[in-house]
DNA sequence: TCATTTATGATTATCTATGATTGAAATTTA
DNA sequence: TAAATTTCAATCATAGATAATCATAAATGA
């Protein structure tokens, strides 16, 4: 990765948390603890960023986190690492070109980072997603249209008819409030629609979940497991959960949280 | 392949990713890497790209400029004080609980900053508008899909069924290229559409147009006068002008500009 | 046409960025 | 407080990028 290339990923790094410490930096560009050392000090220099002790914080505004108010910040630190892994497994499955959808959620946001040096055709409802890359790719971005609803920062529209039927994608990544042998559940039945919308428009869907979600239940199904073409999760994925996904011919994805995770390692 | 050939691939390259490597323009072009750097070190000096070290980059990477996106920042500065007081008057006309329509521009840009502290219901194609009231008021946001043009940021769809279709307001606010006695015209074919869609959900149509905008002509006329309800414009305007609106029957605003200006001055 | 200039590509030497290593410094834990 | 851990800076070898040079091909002008 070109040494512009990790400074975008670093300062994209930096809007969406806290603190970015030097191995966040380094699991994200691949390169080295030296390097990463190297490039945040010149960022700082640059006052595109301020050094801290550990890696380096968003320099101005403590106050606003530049990514559209975060109402799900509680959640968002939560297994962070994994996230940020399964989201970089689930960016790496994408060349430059193809067309993708991504439904809005704290793990697919994840997904940000590793896009920002991409080049892709990108439908989603979520405006922060929108805005970061706006902001910090070259990225093609289109918005399904809708009222923005404030808790989650997603666009919703009760029409069926809107601008997501024009649109046709390789893949949908999605999140899940949990898995079940009975299919993907969510908790809130107004954004249920609209996933269910998107979810037409692709030729695979593939969820993004870290190991916690196979506990989870929830009342909500949003779709059956055999509409689901992959599954990327966490090396902690127990064997009774990775058999139901082998039994519903669900390709799985585990990802090594924390190491340098380029290719998600295929199972099942 | 010629110079300039050349030259117009690798300005067209380092539009599309962060940075071109010099083996990216070598096998786009097929020169040799000598014959790229020099090509890389004459833009770079004609200021058409930056060089880097391993390539080049875009010369104004899409910085992120604190608030909403300014691609049009040159734009912005001029006739800041009417802009602002035209603005105000068109806020000044909304009632909290109504419906009005924003299009994406400048000037009704400047309309955030009196609707921070009101609620109304809000649909724009404006990216930078959407982002500003989402996070600095209670308005309800509602986006029209489509996909963000970075030219304008403003949301464009070429399809005719969108949310839009399902929303109907009171007023809808719209800046102008120009406005001659043929109608309100407008520079971009790509955004008349756009425009065109959305004036049809509203009961009426506002204008926000700085005098200067009387002298300017532009080929493509979005709307003849008659279907303008109001211009809002500053004290500047020519009386030429004013009779022009008035033998077409449009209600006329005319602000003091620098002055505190809620109420708008009604004149014919 | 030939002579001159310019653009290109190959070669080589030099310089720069990267990653690994090591010891020092700062921080945390006991 | 001392010990253990983490983070950092300095150093160096190496791979890769650049600049300088020159030979050749192409373009230009007389």
């Amino acid at each position: 990765m070109h040494e512009k290339e990790r400074h975008r990923v670093i300062l994209s790094a930096v809007e969406d948390r806290p603190v970015v410490t030097v191995i966040d930096a380094c699991n994200l560009t691949g390169a080295s603890e030296a390097t990463i050392r190297r490039d945040i000090a010149n960022l700082h220099i640059e006052k595109k960023l301020r050094r801290v002790r550990g890696g380096a914080e968003a320099i101005a505004p403590p106050q606003f986190t530049g990514l559209a108010g975060r109402t799900f910040a509680v959640n968002e630190t939560l297994r962070i690492d994994d996230k940020q892994a399964i989201a970089q497994a689930a960016a790496a499955l994408c060349d430059d070109g193809d067309s993708i959808i991504i439904n809005g959620g704290t793990t697919t946001f994840q997904m940000v980072h590793p896009l920002v040096f991409r080049r892709l055709a990108i439908l989603t409802n979520s405006f922060p997603l929108a805005e970061h890359l706006l902001k910090h790719s070259k990225n093609t971005i289109t918005l399904s249209g809708g009222t923005i609803y404030r808790e989650q920062n997603i666009l919703l529209s009760p029409f069926e008819n809107d601008i997501t039927r024009n649109f046709h994608a390789k893949y949908m990544f999605i999140g899940a409030q949990g898995i079940s042998p009975l299919g993907l559940v969510e908790a809130d039945p107004l954004v249920i629609q609209a996933e269910q919308k998107l979810i037409r428009q692709a030729d695979e869907l593939v969820v993004l979940a870290d190991s916690s979600k196979f506990d989870k239940r929830s009342s909500l199904i949003i779709c059956e497991l055999s509409k689901i073409s992959t599954i990327i999760t966490d090396y902690r994925i127990s064997d009774k959960a990775a058999s139901m996904l082998d039994a519903a011919d669900v390709n799985l994805i585990v990802t090594r949280s924390g190491e340098n995770q380029y290719e998600g390692e295929a199972a099942s």
